[in-house]
DNA sequence: TACTGAATTTGATCTGCATCAGGAAATAGT
DNA sequence: ACTATTTCCTGATGCAGATCAAATTCAGTA
């Protein structure tokens, strides 16, 4: 069945450079493109995957935004990660089979499906698809890893500064403005993430806004002085 | 040269079901220990690798434990791991082929070398090893992630319970006690970890020991009631 | 356009843990 | 065995951020 995506492919998309094809050649690419499946775009509040669901494929994010999150024996929510464009979602699920979080799609979002199968084939005839897989989850394995430092020894500005730091580098790698964005997430989802109440994001964003660090309209944020909000990250 | 360990090889070694030789049959197994080197014990405080250092190879624990952390900005350190017997250190390293880390004996510790350049060309022969690689680093993402949650919407004694739950599972899994353990790092390094300060892990420590359910001499950890304990880490 | 529930903001109060301080115990070095 | 140094424990105090409360704004829907 034609879909209306069915133009885009690895060698076009803009996101390659970040996600599987990285350092792929025309071939690769063509390769890996073939065993890739495009969908319907899945809208605000839909879940991807399920936590214990069995692991079929990987997804890639075309466009738009999703969070992952697990819930914990009381019930409660914990958010573990923000997908933007670029970014490979199940890596945690390769070790057991199995996904361990819930995703869920935060925005209108587009995205390639990677069937599990046929990528440990390919992965097998191809050493720069091994590589990138093992380079994508390294560099997973590293944030999180920083994530913690963030999250242990510092004040609630500082890891505000720092989520906001990031997610301006993060669009900024993506070709988009690191000084104007929209937060897709709500107050509540950066608190929950950074470990903070709800109360203490919107005051702290308050505060930034009044020191003319930052200009906050709702969801849209004006970085007025990376090199401040740089600082107070630390 | 020879040297005091070299009868020990992945076909005899107890943290093999652990480790990278997970699932190999006897030839990939004996194919793997071709490209393994074993050296000389490291000894408490040696540093075995340096952050910044390029990547040349992962290291696995074969007996011992190590702790792996980073400097910040201010000069502090920052505990991200703590290595057992079976773990393999260094991914994080593989996404720009440079150690993130600084990781050091905690006590007196014995290291397989498996070199990369050879890791790369085994896995490309071997799917097994291939897929147990996947499968290490995507343990490692769910564990850190795991972490996450565990440090941002709890206490410091549910903290503390968890950190000693988990280190008892993980000795159980290396077929030792998971009732009677000894906690090769010190009072600061489990604080640093757990975004605690050392007072707290000490005044928690001794209360755990009041309500009976742990006995702790010095760095001796008895769990009298391990129902209580998990409780307590939610 | 009006209605409705969700998200955000701001204020007031309270508490868990950091920090400061001092002493005891254990470990390492000679 | 003895000393120096690190590690550990316990008490007192203060504060950052949680929690409780309530008003306001926003977004989705009929």
């Amino acid at each position: 069945m034609a879909n209306m995506t069915s133009h885009i492919h690895c060698q076009n998309c803009s996101m390659a450079a970040l996600c599987l094809p990285y350092q792929l050649d025309q071939d690769g690419m063509a390769r890996l493109d073939t065993i890739i499946q495009r969908h319907k775009p899945i809208h605000k509040r839909d879940v991807l995957v399920n936590a214990g669901e069995s692991l079929k494929c990987l997804y890639a994010v075309r466009s738009g935004s999703l969070k992952s999150y697990t819930i914990d024996d009381n019930g409660v929510e914990q958010i573990i990660d923000f997908h933007l464009p670029g970014d490979v979602i199940g890596f945690d699920a390769l070790a057991n089979s199995q996904h361990r979080s819930y995703t869920q799609a935060l925005e209108t979002a587009m995205l390639c499906e990677i069937p599990m199968s046929s990528l440990d084939e390919l992965a097998e005839q191809m050493p720069g698809l091994r590589r990138q897989m093992w380079r994508l989850m390294s560099g997973e394995i590293y944030s999180s890893k920083q994530l913690l430092g963030t999250l242990n020894n510092r004040s609630a500005q500082q890891r505000l500064a720092h989520f906001l730091i990031t997610l301006a580098d993060r669009f900024k790698e993506r070709g988009l403005s690191n000084r104007s964005f929209r937060l897709t997430m709500t107050r509540a989802d950066i608190g929950n993430y950074l470990g903070l109440s709800v109360e203490t994001i919107s005051r702290i964003l308050s505060a930034l806004q009044a020191e003319g660090v930052i200009d906050v309209q709702n969801k849209l944020v004006n970085v007025l002085e990376p090199e401040r909000l740089r600082e107070l990250a630390q």
